[in-house]
RNA sequence: GCGCGGUUAGCUCAGUGGUAGAGCACUACCUUGACACGGUAGGGGUCAGAGGUUCGAACCCUCUAUCGCGCACCA
């Protein structure tokens, strides 16, 4: 076999066995499997989406659990696909228009710009799956979804129409999240509220029964007076009472309004006065409401003032419109004061400008199930991992609103519904251009509406709007699979996803799959979408600052696949991130994965320049060496906590116990003390530590297949630990240790030779020995046994030799250490007396701390009588270790007088 | 305003009642027959602060400070 080389080259392997493992339809999931299922759908990108740190945390976590579950047995189905992104992607390719060919997408026309959007996804899109194969990914990619599919689109449309039959989706003219830069109505959860600074600005009404008196308000939005229909202030407010039913002058497009009162209107604020502008605030349209108050419409679709009565302002952008409104009303002496102020005001998530508030025609659904989806997760059908997001959905379920689910994009699943009349859709878009005076009720004027795929027939047009995109998500979790599949692999087992999709996603996710029952049967169990929800992190950069493409701060993951390879990448990445909080990401880390690479890769060269691995390797209890024995029961305790671990979703602490258990149990104690039997003469002790090492590398590389793939599977191959793939290669066996005769005292014995190395090495460095010096040391000690073990002592001490003198008079200026074997003696002319004086003086006095801070305890009597006997037991056996170490330290002092 | 989470070594983070840990960074020594993407040793922390419970608190309770997140309010 040709040695391997030094280092491990992951572009020479990972895409190699990718490859493979493609030819081979590893990954393609088989409904008709005597296996018991496990499945996922990863929560697909958007089409035109390229891989970020986040896509990388997400899979790779989708990746160890698919690869895990398949080692465990299953059939295991990972179903991949991808997002439409209905707005996202219409704005980039709008983006790309204005600047290529000037235009906007109604200079294209809807059909036009829809053959433009194709185009991009076929440009674009797709990008991000071939990364996700880079990564390594063991996606079932023969059952790739897209949310434009037709099957799917028809599914979406069905619902649709099944939801308005059931009379839970209806369309209304209602108060609604628009965003004037992209134009549509958003979802409440689409809007983000930031703090803004502004100012308030305190505005006089005259009143129009008692000339020369005023009303004072004070506002944020001075631009949106000529939208005012009312004044109101508190029933209780005696301040105002005597003007309840007058009239006040509109200080903007000068016209009389009523003055009403209205418990919404907290008397504290500003002058206790509102204005009411019913139609560009929700809670001024309530009041609105309630008083009968018409609604003024004064902002065109995209923020600009639509107002000819006051031509100043008519034409202008919301922003400028309210800067000249304050200078307007300064000029007629209607501005009493303005004062800097600072406000929550809600941005659209998607273009990241205010949103307006405004009453529009729109689709809306009332969900339904929430009272059984908030059951379920609260009863553990569904478990959320970390737990505390129980609390944040819950919250949001309690307080739902019914969802704005149309919107005025082309892009998307077209909305079912057919309209009688082409004059009924005019009718809607031009009542947001009327300007003054638009009646609510005007609009719903008679006209037929047909909720259904096909069109109705001649006369019917189609509803130009197009849905949520999460109104097509939400089907995800079962959409994507025919029936036989779902059969099989529906519910899903698990969920991996940013905790900022929630709502967006897995609490709709959630009511779907309880509203529409695609499980098996109609019972909640075979309905719930998925058992566990595991909520990542979010990825930050090392100021803490969220990643973004406008920061520059987020780093091609690609590249770092580049420079440390897929498995470093997803080992380093996997290592730092906790359960549930967020991540600061540094590349240092990742470069940690990859080194952590090279040293298993180099191990396991190590072992190969020993001849050929036995896949099944004999280990006899009667030869292993104790260091064999320590090492194999740590393997045992490793596979233990990796199990736990899993269980509770904390793949940074199956990343760190794998990790430690290679590098130092492994690498840095086992290896290097069966070296000399590795190099021995003793075939038997020889053939017996190469077993060790291959029953051990053979486990490890199994557990830790799922978070590195590649090596995992070149190693497996290389060493020839397995006939087939490691991917479906059973979880590794504990040792079987249970024969072994007194275990414990032989794990003791190596923890104390340890111990000893680490004194002596200890000594070493006080001494300012160099590491390469060959150097004497005796060993003072009663137990003869330890004679059999001076040969790894040496060779771990890098000594010419380790004598064991049980006798041995200490010369002046000899180094000494107390370790549970006996006393050590470094023995070289060189060490200089003072500086060893100085130092067991420092150690004496560290000791005599710590006895007497022993002795303190075992004289507390609450202690003795309260605490475990097994936690006094080691105070006592502390105290008599410390005292002993102490005596020996002592008189080592004396001896060097 | 309500709720959630964080505050541990210079940095990034583990640690949930019994002598404070890892990696990186730092210091010193070392290219020793797997690995310098390495080895060995070392320095460095009144565990945000104050109370309390307990024989014993980084850990449990209360309050405070501070950072972040969600929801509500937002004239």
């Amino acid at each position: 076999m040709a040695e391997l080389p030094k280092r491990y080259d992951p572009p020479s392997v990972e895409p190699k066995w990718y490859r493979r493992w493609m030819e081979n339809r590893d990954f393609v999931a088989n409904p008709n499997s005597a296996k018991p299922a496990f499945s996922i759908v990863m929560p697909p990108p958007n089409i035109t989406g390229v891989l970020t740190l986040g896509h990388v945390l997400n899979d790779t976590i989708q990746d160890i659990l698919a690869r895990r579950a398949r080692m465990l047995g299953f059939e295991v189905l990972w179903l991949p696909g991808m997002d439409h992104a209905g707005i996202g992607t219409q704005t980039a390719v709008e983006k790309h228009l204005r600047r290529t060919e000037d235009k906007t997408r109604h200079d294209l026309g809807r059909e036009e710009f829809l053959r433009r959007v194709l185009e991009w996804q076929d440009k674009h899109g797709g990008i991000i799956i071939e990364q996700l194969q880079r990564l390594g990914c063991s996606c079932d990619w023969s059952r790739q979804r897209y949310t434009l599919d037709d099957d799917y689109v028809a599914a979406v449309q069905n619902v649709f129409a099944d939801l308005y039959r059931k009379g839970l989706i209806y369309r209304g003219r209602r108060m609604i999240n628009w965003d004037p830069a992209t134009q549509t109505a958003l979802s409440d959860e689409e809007v983000i509220s930031k703090p803004q600074k502004g100012n308030l600005y305190f505005v006089r009404y005259e009143i129009v029964e008692e000339p020369g008196r005023f009303l004072e308000i004070a506002t944020t939005r001075p631009e949106t007076i000529m939208a005012d229909t009312g004044m109101a202030f508190h029933p209780g407010d005696k301040r105002y009472a005597d003007l309840l039913g007058k009239h006040a002058w509109r200080p903007l497009a000068r016209e009389k309004i009523p003055i009403i009162a209205d418990e919404a209107i907290d008397p504290e604020f500003g002058t206790g006065v509102l204005k009411v502008t019913p139609a560009h605030d929700t809670v001024d349209f309530e009041i609105g409401q309630r008083h009968g108050l018409p609604v003024v419409d004064v902002i065109h679709p995209d923020g600009r003032i639509n107002c000819p009565a006051v031509p100043e302002l008519d034409g202008l952008d919301r922003f400028e419109a309210r800067e000249k409104a304050a200078q307007l009303l300064q000029a007629r002496g209607a501005l009493a004061k303005t004062e800097p102020y600072e406000n929550n005001v809600g941005f659209s998530d998607r273009s990241d400008v205010p949103i307006e508030p405004r009453i529009s025609e729109q689709w809306f659904l009332h969900y339904p199930k929430t009272k059984e989806a908030l059951a379920v997760v609260r009863e553990h059908l569904i478990r959320f991992f970390p737990p505390h997001w129980e609390k944040v959905y819950a919250q949001w379920l309690e307080n739902i609103r019914d969802w704005c689910i149309s919107r005025q994009v082309w892009w998307g699943h077209r909305i079912p519904a057919w309209y009688r009349k082409s004059q009924t859709v005019e009718a809607r878009v031009s009542s947001a251009n009327q300007g003054n005076a638009v009646d609510t009720a005007a609009t719903t004027e008679k006209e037929d509406i047909r909720v259904q795929i096909e069109s109705p027939g001649d006369g019917w047009v189609q509803d130009p709007d197009t849905l949520d995109t999460w109104f097509s998500s939400w089907l995800w979790a079962y959409e994507t699979m025919d029936e036989q599949t779902r059969k099989k692999f529906y519910p899903t087992s698990a969920l991996v996803t940013a905790p900022d999709i929630i709502f967006f996603w897995v609490a709709r996710m959630i009511i779907a799959g309880l509203e529409f029952k695609p499980g098996k049967s109609d019972s909640v169990e075979d309905n719930i979408a998925f058992g566990d929800v595991y909520f990542t992190g979010l990825i930050r950069d090392r100021l803490g600052r969220k990643m973004s493409k406008s920061l520059g701060n987020s780093p091609d993951p690609l590249e770092l696949i580049e420079k440390y390879g897929a498995d470093g990448l997803r080992f380093g990445l996997m290592r730092i991130a906790p359960r549930g909080q967020d991540i600061r990401f540094d590349e240092k880390q990742i470069e940690e994965g990859r080194n952590f690479a090279t040293k298993l890769w180099n191990v396991a060269r190590f072992r190969q320049m020993h001849g050929p691995s036995e896949a099944a390797p004999k280990m006899d209890n009667q030869t292993l060496s104790i260091y064999a024995l320590e090492l194999l029961a740590r393997l045992n305790e490793t596979i233990d906590a990796v199990e736990a671990a899993y269980r509770e979703y904390q793949f940074n602490a199956v990343a760190q116990r794998l990790y430690d258990f290679i590098w130092s149990d492994y690498c840095d104690w086992f290896v290097e003390a069966a070296k000399p039997e590795i190099f021995g003469e003793d075939e038997m002790k020889k053939k017996s530590a190469l077993a060790v090492m291959d029953f051990v590398l053979s486990a490890t590389l199994r557990l830790l297949h799922p978070f590195m793939p590649h090596v995992t599977e070149e190693l497996w191959f290389l060493l020839g630990l397995g006939s087939a793939s490691i991917q479906f290669a059973p979880p590794p066996e504990k040792a079987a240790l249970d024969g072994v005769s007194d275990l414990t005292g032989k794990r003791e014995l190596v923890s104390a030779i340890y111990q000893t190395i680490q004194a002596g090495r200890n000594l070493r460095a006080e001494s300012k020995l160099p590491s390469n010096r060959k150097i004497w040391f005796i060993l003072r000690t009663d137990n003869k046994l330890i004679l059999n073990y001076i040969s790894t002592l040496a060779r771990l001490l890098n000594a010419q030799q380790v004598e064991v003198d049980p006798k041995y008079q200490a010369q002046a200026g000899n180094p000494v250490a107390v370790t549970p074997l006996g006393e050590i003696f470094l023995t070289v002319a060189a060490a200089d007396r003072a500086g060893e004086k100085q130092r067991l003086e420092k150690e004496i006095a560290k000791l005599e701390t710590e006895v007497r801070a022993a002795e303190a305890k075992l004289e507390n009597k609450s202690f003795i009588d309260r605490a475990p006997s097994t936690v006094v037991e080691e105070h006592r056996r502390r105290l008599k270790d410390f005292s002993e170490q102490l005596a020996k330290l002592k008189q080592a002092r004396e001896s060097l007088n």
